[in-house]
DNA sequence: TTATTACTGTGAAATATTTCACAGTATAAA
DNA sequence: TTTATACTGTGAAATATTTCACAGTAATAA
């Protein structure tokens, strides 16, 4: 049977916890624990790692680290995946000098802007290039995910040139919703429709 | 029967997509193409719709300003919501300044900091004030929804404090999971677990 | 007028996901 | 050693969500 990205979405997130546990050296964590932490149920844990073959043991619950193990093996978390930032403005240079992201793997190895005055004045250790070098800078250095953070005017364009560049994913904080081939993997970060959802959630008294 | 949140999150997209096609100036628009938008399928807008009592007019679809003021009813949408951004460092005077959410309705009416010294700094025509001032500027000002922006280790406490001024929802950008009472609308919005998702799908092949 | 077309609305079927119930198991205490 | 306990693993049931199929409807063209 396929995964669904139900099961993806909640390991991710369990990913990121196990990281706290260990921290804590925590040897074992039960279905019950990591239910809380995740905003699930304890059987639907359960159900979901025995799905993903990963066994726990009776009274103690799963191995913090196997488990954690397990998971950056089965979905490629935890190493590294190189990325880059299109557009470096406000938010693009926040993101830019984020220490979270090299700290889970996900290497921030250039910044792209159209504007040579803002790649001058930019201050960052990561390399920043103008738009034009987009496509080999990729290649060469083996880029795999592209952070969109241009205004929506021109995200549909950067995303097309990061497909012809061969890129796996996309995560756009424009609020433009992008037209990108099946295979790519594809993420919208809209905050105004966070605060939508929110909005709409207290509007009608559904609880996320 | 109880709305769910899935069909909330569609209604929230749908809501910034009529956005786009009243621009437009388009006056009618079909499931099929809402559907395309939003990346759903036909059938799905309209049973969500008609489950919304929203009805379309055969053979020209959903009149676009009247199921726009629908939605906007229903959910809250389009009229004013009063928020505050807590923690003024990088992403949160990005995003004290980002026009769209004032646009859109969500009116950043106040910004908080522990530090006096980057209250002084700020240049912006929101006006900012030091942490201790949180709950009498909530109360005083009517504020609805908090947009957390401090260090992970800090956002739990503010959101406690947040919680007792009588706040309706949190948007969380640190990547600390909080513990909320369940009548407060709650969501994070995690960067590097967007990171992981998108790296997990590909490793598995799921498409989100 | 009639036929054609491009839609909607919705029960019923199919599928996906969560929940339940409980047998099985390892550990610790008595 | 036995018993109590705190877990897991998983089929079966329940629930939620999506998809399908098609009747109904309004606009347009002939
Ligand atoms: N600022 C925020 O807090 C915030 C919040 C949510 C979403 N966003 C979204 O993020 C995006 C960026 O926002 P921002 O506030 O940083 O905007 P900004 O105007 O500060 O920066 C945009 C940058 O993109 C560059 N750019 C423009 N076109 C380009 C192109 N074709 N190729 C490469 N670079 C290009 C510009 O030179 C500029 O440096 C926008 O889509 C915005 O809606 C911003
Ligand atoms: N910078 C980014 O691009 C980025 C990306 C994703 C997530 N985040 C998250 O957003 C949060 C803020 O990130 P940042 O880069 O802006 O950090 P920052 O260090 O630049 O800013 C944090 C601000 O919070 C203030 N602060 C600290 N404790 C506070 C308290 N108790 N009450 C009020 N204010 C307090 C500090 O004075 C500082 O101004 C962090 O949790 C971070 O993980 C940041």
């Amino acid at each position: 049977m396929k995964i669904s990205t139900k099961i993806i979405e909640r390991m991710c997130r369990m990913f990121s916890h196990l990281d706290i546990l260990s921290k804590e050296n925590k040897p074992y964590v039960s279905s019950k624990e990591l239910a809380f932490a995740l905003g699930a149920t304890d059987y639907t844990i359960r159900k979901d790692l025995s799905f993903l073959g990963i066994i726990g043991y009776g009274r103690k619950g799963y191995e913090v680290l196997g488990l954690k193990r397990e998971l950056a093996k089965k979905f490629h978390l935890g190493h590294k995946h190189r990325a880059c930032i299109i557009g470096l403005g406000r938010l693009g240079t926040a993101l830019l000098d984020y220490e979270k992201f090299q700290e889970e793997g996900f290497e921030i190895v250039a910044g792209f802007d159209k504007s040579t005055n803002k790649i001058e004045r930019i201050r960052t250790n990561i390399d920043v290039y103008t738009i034009d070098r987009l496509k080999p800078i990729i290649k060469e250095r083996n880029i795999e995910l592209g952070i969109i953070a241009v205004p929506a005017a021109f995200a549909q364009e950067v995303a097309d040139n990061l497909v012809e560049s061969g890129i796996k994913g996309i995560l756009n904080f424009s609020p433009a919703k992008l037209i990108v081939p099946k295979d790519i993997m594809y993420q919208d970060m809209d905050f105004t429709n966070a605060l939508r959802f929110i909005a709409a959630c207290f509007a009608t008294q559904a609880k996320p």
